[in-house]
DNA sequence: TGTTCAACGAGACGGTGCGTCTCGTCAACC
DNA sequence: GGTTGACGAGACGCACCGTCTCGTTGAACA
């Protein structure tokens, strides 16, 4: 009943490498209409069960894949915090948007949202692993600015980063809009708008 | 080289409600995984070959069948208009919560996204007869309370229903927060509080 | 250094759904 | 009543699925 687990310390590295290599190459060429765990395994010189052995499905395969993208170790994501609050958020907010125009990130991370649609399984390990460590330093990063007067004392700091960030993964899902960085200003300007301390006129920053 | 076009005179309107029906039937009882053309043929009690007559794709037969779950004819949308912004508001984006909410529209619905995710086309076709006319909608409705002087003159309308929907189909699509009246009711006084007029107190419904 | 043993590359296997095709049937229009 | 094209049905070759065996290989441990 239970999953022969394999053991992992005896795992190939040069395999996992060479199967996620193969299936960031693919997704990127073929979109993933045509990726395949048997096209991966052919690209990668690797047979298809040693995928079928570390992976549950494709989409596992292509989160991975996506993780190896932006990773050293599983470095814990840092915003930037100069002070300057709309400064940096434009920053952040800007890089967003660049990265999903750039077709080596837009390739695999597209193929990863059409796979985890339909798979709660996968939705979930993506939120542990890439949603949740990057909405927390969003949301450090905001009540920063909140603590030092920046944004109003009742701000709902969690609001806030969707109200940033929903957007664009909107525009960017169904292609209803230009995704460019006058946007990304846009939706910086509004979240100010939105939670600006009440009666400072001191702490903000001019720009 | 170019498609022999069928007669769409002679077109069974029997088969068609029939391959609809079975569409939502089993994308409602299987998930997209388990949806096939042949699975839907076999339902509908129809040849396989009278579904690629006139669909491209099984992505748009189901945008087809979500699209018979709310018309009667192409019946133009329209949303209330009583004058009171805030209740109108909370109308429709606690009715966009509920909608997303009820399986047997959440089912097919998700189908359609994770078709549209891997087909431009498929997209563009649901831009042009599903969003666009119900971001119409949504716009009139704010360029009317804009006129009545309930929004800021400089208000930027597309962005405010950006803010006001995008983060709903954030949450439904990773499901990274629960979608209920409290959310929706957020998305509204955020919306109201971005774009208040600035120095009225007169025309701003209390409740 | 040698032994061990599970991961490895390779590929056969039955199964499923794809998209195309060819039938005979049927109903609308001439 | 004849013509015609959509219809239901299903055969066909193909791609890929996920599982399963093979030898082979190389990392861990004695």
């Amino acid at each position: 009943m239970s999953a022969p687990v394999p053991d992992a310390s005896r795992r190939s590295s040069r395999a996992r490498d060479a199967i996620l290599a193969a299936a960031r190459e693919l997704v990127a060429s073929d979109g993933y209409r045509g990726l395949s765990i048997e096209g991966i395994a052919a690209r990668a010189g690797v047979g298809k069960q040693t995928i079928y052995r570390w992976w549950p499905s494709k989409g596992a395969v292509v989160l991975d894949a996506v993780l190896a993208l932006s990773e050293g170790p599983d470095a814990e994501v840092e915003l930037p915090d100069t002070g300057d609050l709309r400064a940096d958020l434009r920053t952040v907010v800007r890089a967003t948007v660049d990265e999903l125009a750039d077709p080596s990130f837009e390739a695999p991370l597209r193929a990863l949202y059409a796979a985890m649609i339909t798979d709660a399984d996968l939705t979930a390990a993506y939120r542990r692993r890439v949603a949740d460590p990057v909405d927390s330093a969003k949301e450090r990063r905001l009540r920063s600015a909140r603590d030092a007067g920046h944004l109003a004392p009742d701000t709902d700091l969690g609001l806030l980063r969707e109200l940033l960030f929903a957007p664009i993964v909107q525009r960017w899902l169904l292609a209803t809009g230009p995704l460019d960085h006058a946007f990304a200003d846009a939706l910086v300007e509004n979240a100010l708008l939105v939670a600006r301390a009440p009666a400072s006129t001191e702490a903000e920053t001019a720009s």
